[in-house]
DNA sequence: CCGGACGCCTGAGGGC
DNA sequence: TGCCCTCAGGCGTCCG
């Protein structure tokens, strides 16, 4: 599942390969994927070119000539570069021709993936950009703290909300919460305000460290497409051994979620 | 208004 | 070997 750091090495290497291309024609094979109406989409979108490409939070911002559209990958969206006569896989569910004779194609096995049209210029105002919190590495104390400190909530569960922190998702939640050395069900109310502060830091040190690793994979992608899914070094989710102690890491489910922790590492529950 | 439950999807994996 | 069932998981929407 693609969160913020996967987001920003896919959005990094698909403008090396689509930047100043102009869309040709778009092939939409499973509708769903576009909120909003279809054939505006379509009909708005062709003749552009895509001028540069943005994120914030885990959307990807196409910035055309004349319009914006957002893209959310969700569980397993991916793009892939091919060319035009190159058979479609499965997953391929919407195509951007380019007039370059190379195709832009959006594939996702789950279908869990939204693309749609926004406002070019007041786009951060309106839904669902307007409803996003702020990006760990940009994230004031005046803004998160009292978001943290007035909930009840435990901390794993306030880490995936997006109106609060944007771009974490459930894997670096769990690895944020490890290099707390913090219990995940700690209650939000429960935290100081240096415990706070030093959340904010270590949230915003663990995307920095996962972008600096996808940098590598900067240029190029595979036959996965551009999915940003690098090897990152995980501590703890996933894990069955704790990368510290060398116990065994339990996995509970907080907010339907799979949580990963370590007992003896993460007993603070302040 | 807040928060929990559900729906959207498919493939992996377990049970038999 | 193969079929069926369950389930993960981000986020919008519904509902209590």
């Amino acid at each position: 599942m693609p969160e913020l750091p996967e987001v920003e090495t896919v959005r990094r290497t698909l403008k090396n390969f689509v930047l100043h291309k102009t869309i040709d024609s778009i092939e939409v094979r499973y509708p769903r994927i576009i909120d909003g109406d279809v054939e505006t989409f379509v009909s708005t979108l062709i003749h552009q070119s895509i001028c540069d490409i943005d994120r914030y939070g885990k959307y990807l911002i196409f910035i055309l000539d004349h319009d914006v559209f957002i893209s959310h990958l969700r569980m397993e969206g991916k793009y892939n570069i091919k060319m035009k006569d190159e058979p479609y896989d499965k997953h391929d569910h919407i195509i951007f021709h380019m007039t370059d004779g190379t195709d832009l194609r959006y594939n996702d096995t789950r279908k869990f993936g939204r693309m749609q049209l926004v406002d070019k210029e007041h786009y951060r105002e309106y839904p669902p950009l307007n409803r996003l919190g702020q990006e760990p590495m940009e994230a004031s104390f005046d803004y998160i703290y009292p978001r943290i400190h007035q909930s009840h909530l435990p901390i794993k569960q306030l880490l995936l909300d997006q109106s609060i922190f944007t771009g974490i998702g459930n894997i670096y939640a769990n690895e944020i919460c490890f290099r707390m050395g913090m219990d995940p069900r700690t209650r939000g109310d429960r935290l100081s305000k240096k415990r706070i502060l030093e959340l904010i830091e270590v949230s915003s040190t663990i995307l920095k460290e996962a972008i600096a690793q996808g940098g590598t994979t900067i240029h190029s992608f595979d036959a996965n497409g551009i999915h940003g899914l690098f090897q990152v070094t995980l501590s703890v989710h996933a894990q069955t051994t704790c990368s510290k102690c060398k116990g065994p890491i339990k996995k509970i489910t907080i907010a339907g979620r799979g949580t990963y922790y370590c007992p003896h590492c993460q007993k603070r529950r302040y």
